[in-house]
RNA sequence: GCUCGUGUAGCUCAGUGGUAGAGCACUUCAUUGGUAAUGAAGAGGUCGGCAGUUCAAUCCUGCCCACGAGCACCA
């Protein structure tokens, strides 16, 4: 007898040795049954036909659960798998694991296919889910996989197999013909997927490394159901249409060309979004006692030799510039950090002095591999919104903390929700003792925690000088992006000989915190390009509003209401163009201007304004001075955007 | 840097081994129109660059550059 507990605590009773998933579901109905793609026992998720010999608390698993969907997709890789080995014979499989909305499995393949192999790919894989095949776990010895794996030509499986851990148990799946080595769980049978695309194909690394070949990776995505499909692949069209690089086209605000690869020509609207956002972190320093400098653009090379960046990057990843006449070498500044510990040294300082908090908008510039740039979110020349702070040990935490609760207080204020934090600790090669690292790994972590920040640990990935903070923001198709950054560094000071006077009359080494809030501004306006689809906060916008008049009779009206908007500094423009209202509406709502004023005679009449703000199909009509007051009301208060609704808008 | 792909008018894209088209934008003219496209006409391109094959290359081949997706990298 055994007594299986459900979800909603009633208990079943099975009179057998062992029962499974399947006779579970049976047991309470036809639909859930044919519905159970896996199982919970005691916790833990398993295939849905694992015998179970004694009580348990058990809890099915359907396509209706997350468990269920990434058993789905994982399915569906070994799905993926299988149709490949059936194509392509000599092809090698290798890794196939589960991401977010989707799937992937590297491949070694003889001769390199293309994404229009994928069609037929798709088309096998289809045939295999209407094989219907049973997917069954079995579990092996560890030597007798390595043989077999080997005999079947599976050269990096059986590297798999045999890197793995004495203790872990070597468990394969059989769907027909096709075995892979996987820890499962799994679906019962082939013909419970269905409902998946594949996407893409790409190279990558075997085991993530470039000494190593290149494999093909397929990316497919898998749901439950069709519905979940068109959804999420409507959902990639509409991040589409929030790329930065078609929106910078779209709203005039920059463009990159061939001739200057990865810089940016900012045109004036954009120009007017990087301007604002350098005037908003300004107000922040002068709250925080900083002092802006601005250091050089090319510096000889020498001062890279002491930093130690020459040796790590040098001429891979600076730009060197050469004065043959006076055989000196020079480098494009590829950070600011060297500079302003020159400036640092420029008199001795005192601990009173201390902590020293030393801003600038530098321009730096990095020579990426060229796989590496993406429009302006990863570029050769950005410019960081960087400070460097000298403080002492003692010191570092009350600073951490404040720059924490800064960047937090930033990161909000533009309506960031999905921010996090990677905490990378000590890595293998570093300077410094392990009480020095002790000590400043705790104050980085306590500063989050005080923050109330939620961070992820990144082991080892600190740099060799010192632990680091990263804040990471997300683009609109869901890659990651380095903003803020909080380094602690016991190195630099060091190496360029900066010192203070203690209270005692002794030199020392300040400890040297690099920090940015924003990160690089080209990138941070990517990333506000794409959070609001062009629709920017009224205190940011290029263009804050326009005035029309209904025909040219209203120009010289309208041309005095511009002059005293923009005496009022509200980035305002006439649109004397002899068009319809019509067509200049669309355009400038195509344009995302929030505010569009048209005047007509009864406005001149009364003083009044018709206000149409972006992302509403309603007129309001209002006084001159109350539309001031509110556009002023709104910029001051830094409000963020409602968002856009109507499918007109959204276009 | 690596794998696969892309590069035709300002933008979005057709197209062909015999030196090119559309829509929008642009210019001109007419139109004075109350909240998402008024009409007509005109102008606009060394088909990413260099070399090769060919009587002939935007199209085929090679190399280079840039861009895209991803991997690696990211002081």
């Amino acid at each position: 007898m055994i007594r299986i507990t459900l979800p909603d605590s009633s208990v079943k009773e099975f009179n057998a040795a062992s029962v499974d998933g399947d006779a579970i579901a049976a047991s309470i109905g036809e639909g859930l049954r044919k519905a159970a793609i896996a199982m919970t026992v005691d916790g833990k998720l398993v295939d849905l036909k694992t015998p179970i010999t004694k009580d348990a608390a058990v809890s099915l698993i359907t396509a209706r659960s997350d468990d269920g969907v990434e058993i789905i997709r994982h399915s569906t890789a070994h799905i993926l798998a299988q149709a490949v080995k059936e194509l392509y014979p000599d092809a090698q499989i290798t890794i196939g694991p589960v991401i977010d909305d989707g799937f992937y499995y590297d491949v070694s393949f003889k001769k390199a296919i293309s994404d229009t192999d994928l069609a037929a790919i798709e088309k096998r894989m289809e045939e295999v889910v209407s094989r219907d095949l049973p997917i069954t776990r079995e579990v092996w010895n560890r030597d007798d996989a390595v043989k077999f794996f080997k005999a079947q030509g599976e050269a990096y499986k059986a590297e798999i197999i045999g890197d793995l851990p004495a203790t872990e148990v070597i468990s394969v799946y059989r769907q027909g013909d096709f075995v892979d080595l996987c820890r499962g769980p799994h679906l019962p049978s082939t013909g419970k997927a269905g409902v998946f695309k594949l996407l893409k194909i790409a190279g990558a690394y075997w085991r993530g490394n470039s000494d190593n070949e290149m494999l093909t990776r397929i990316y497919g995505t898998a749901w439950a159901d069709k519905k979940d499909l068109k959804a999420y692949l409507t959902r990639l069209e509409e991040a589409e249409k929030r790329d930065h690089r078609k929106l910078g086209r779209e709203l005039d605000l920059f463009h990159l060309q061939e001739e200057a690869p990865g810089q940016v020509f900012w045109h004036h609207k954009g120009w007017t979004l990087f301007l604002g956002l350098q005037e908003y972190i300004r107000s922040k320093l002068a709250k925080h006692d900083y002092q802006e400098v601005n250091t050089p653009q090319l510096i000889d090379s020498v001062l890279y030799k002491k930093s130690g960046h020459w040796e790590k990057f040098g001429t891979e990843n600076m730009f060197i510039v050469k004065d043959e006449e006076k055989e000196r070498t020079y480098a494009m500044k590829p950070m600011n950090c060297p500079c302003h510990i020159q400036i640092f040294n420029q008199a001795t300082k005192s601990y009173r002095e201390l902590p020293l908090r030393m801003s600038e908008f530098g321009t730096c510039m990095r020579n990426e591999a060229t796989g590496a740039r993406h429009g302006i979110m990863r570029v050769t020349s950005m410019t960081q919104d960087d400070a460097h702070i000298f403080c002492t040990q003692e010191q570092i935490e009350g600073e951490v903390v404040k720059l924490c609760n800064l960047i937090k207080e930033i990161y909000n204020e533009f309506g960031f929700t999905d921010m996090f934090v990677k905490f990378s600790d000590r890595p293998e090669m570093r300077v410094g003792s392990d009480t020095v690292w002790d000590h400043a790994e705790a104050a980085l972590r306590n500063a989050c925690e005080a923050a109330k920040l939620p961070w992820k640990l990144n082991p080892g990935e600190g740099a060799f000088y010192g632990p680091k903070l990263e804040f990471v923001l997300r683009d609109a198709i869901g890659r990651d992006w380095q903003c803020g950054t909080v380094q602690l560094d016991f190195n630099l000071p060091v190496r360029l000989e900066a010192f203070y006077v203690d209270e005692h009359g002794e030199k020392k080494n300040p400890v040297m915190i690099h920090r940015a809030l924003l990160g690089s501004l080209e990138r941070f306006t990517g990333i506000l390009i794409e959070n609001f689809a062009g629709n920017f906060p009224l205190w940011l916008a290029p263009t804050q509003l326009v005035f029309s008049g209904i025909t040219d009779k209203q120009n010289d009206h309208v041309k005095e209401l511009v002059a005293q908007f923009k005496a009022a500094g509200i980035r305002v423009q006439g649109d004397f163009r002899n068009e319809k209202i019509n067509y200049k509406i669309r355009e400038h709502s195509h344009q995302k201007v929030p505010y569009i004023g048209v005047i007509g005679d009864k406005e001149i009449a009364d003083g009044t304004v018709t206000v149409r703000r972006f992302g509403s199909n309603n007129q309001t009509t209002m006084t001159v001075t109350a539309f001031l007051a509110q556009l002023q009301d709104e910029i001051r208060t830094r409000a963020l955007p409602q968002p856009v609704t109507g499918a007109e808008n959204a276009a």
